[in-house]
DNA sequence: CGAGAGGTTGAATAAAGTCAACAAACGTGG
DNA sequence: CCACGTTTGTTGACTTTATTCAACCTCTCG
């Protein structure tokens, strides 16, 4: 039970990770396009949204479940999870956001977070008041469209989700997590073979519905393999096919020639 | 083929408030914000929309994978099934539809549906031409809010799905399969307790990530144990509080500790 | 009336969870 | 800087749970 000193420390942790990379403190309304991966068409008048940057050092929360919704959170930098708390208060990891991804969309419909973001390492966030961010939309027609998009494609990766727990065994989920972990950080131009988990066995386990048990196994499993080596944090894929082929759509083929 | 006649029986059209005794083939902005439950403010101007009642005979397909996505459907009458298709062609029920619903909005943000709909009675649906819905939504902020809204609501509803995959067990999870359908028709004026399932076992073991095998097993278990009467297709609850009790979060003492 | 889809049930099997022990890394305070 | 407690991770033995395979039943519907 961790009672948190609030997330008000965020301005002093600033120092802790970036030295060189000074964040500015305002975000256009072009580069939130840019992070979000929209179109972007200037308009005059556009200078009026600025977007504040906000640093966060490492196990800090961002908005907390039941906390009212006025903000959107851009990810910017750094690594967090999203998680649902039950009645009992044991944590279920949602997702892992990073570069490029949105924060608290859960919010809109009842005005209240409904998850709780924090932090896995120092990150910056840039807050979209969301009524600015609606006000910003008006002018822009194909913004206006891509924050439907944005809701749209956050609903297929809940579907891509819920297709993993149903279908898919723990083999197959974990070598799912590694290979989009690792597409992600390729995306981000990060090496997509040798990368460092910012989680625990237990987070994974909770975001893959399996435990930490059964996911530590796993690893090894795929380490005996020879598909993945992995030292604590650290993990280096060996095998990026093989991991693939244990939760994409089995070719018949491709069975016969493994047995 | 959508010929049909009579897509509604008597008691659902009987439910709508029409004023007319059979359906009508157009419904008002206003009695589409109805059946959403949203809130509506008239505005001049507001009779130029107008929108299509469509009657669908019972296993005809609405939309089908990979379909160009134009218009979003409100289930007005009947139910359905909205399904992914894996590579093999294999269905995976993502949810079953019934009156109020939105259907479609998946393909928002690519343009083209990435699941399948398909009619598990008679049924009628309205289409919104998703053009003319923004279109709609410029005179009318609150209506704005609420599209976003209702996108929001989904992803808590797929978000609560993931929870049962990841938490629950087969027991639990029929419980609460059962529990919400007659929630769900209660709401719609039916009763709460006695009800038709409109799905086989089987797709009631896709979407809860089951075998048909475990459902039937389970809904034998819950005879057994007096909590429900099936026959067939139909169901009567007997014991909803120890339907209940199954899956939702038993409350402890720890939960007044955490505070 | 017969074929076929849908449903139930039993026995064997496979998969992941639980319980438990231990090891390695971390970080905090002396 | 080291000692020590805490957190995190690994692994083994056992148990529970749901799946698979199979048989059989019962409704429909043509």
């Amino acid at each position: 039970m961790q009672t948190t000193r609030e997330a008000t420390i965020g301005l002093l942790s600033e120092a802790t990770r970036s030295p060189k990379a000074k964040p500015s403190l305002n975000f256009s309304l072009q580069q939130v396009c840019e992070l979000l991966r929209l179109p972007y068409d200037e308009q005059p008048g556009d200078d009026h949204f600025v977007f504040k940057h906000i640093p966060y050092a490492r196990d800090q929360r961002v908005f907390r479940s039941g906390a009212p919704f006025e903000v959107l959170y851009i990810v910017h930098s750094g690594f967090l999870k999203l998680v649902s708390l039950d009645a009992a208060g044991v944590e279920q990891v949602y997702c892992f956001p990073m570069k490029g991804d949105i924060l608290g969309t859960e919010g809109i419909h009842t005005r209240e977070h409904t998850l709780e973001a924090t932090s896995l390492s120092d990150c910056g966030l840039i807050a979209l008041p969301f009524d600015l961010l609606m006000s910003a939309a008006k002018g822009h027609p194909e913004l206006e469209q891509s924050l439907y998009g944005i809701l749209s494609e956050q609903a297929k990766r809940d579907q891509s989700t819920i297709h993993m727990l149903k279908t898919l065994n723990a083999e197959a989920r974990v070598a799912r997590f590694l290979v989009m972990l690792s597409e992600r950080f390729a995306g981000m131009g990060y090496s997509s073979s040798l990368f460092t988990l910012r989680m625990t066995r237990e987070e994974i386990g909770s975001y893959l519905g399996l435990t930490l048990h059964t996911v530590s196994r796993t690893l090894s499993g795929f380490s005996e393999m020879g598909l993945v080596c992995t030292e604590q944090k650290e993990v280096a894929i060996k095998d990026m096919g093989a991991l693939k082929a244990l939760f994409q759509p089995k070719e018949s083929t491709a069975q016969r020639i493994c047995a």
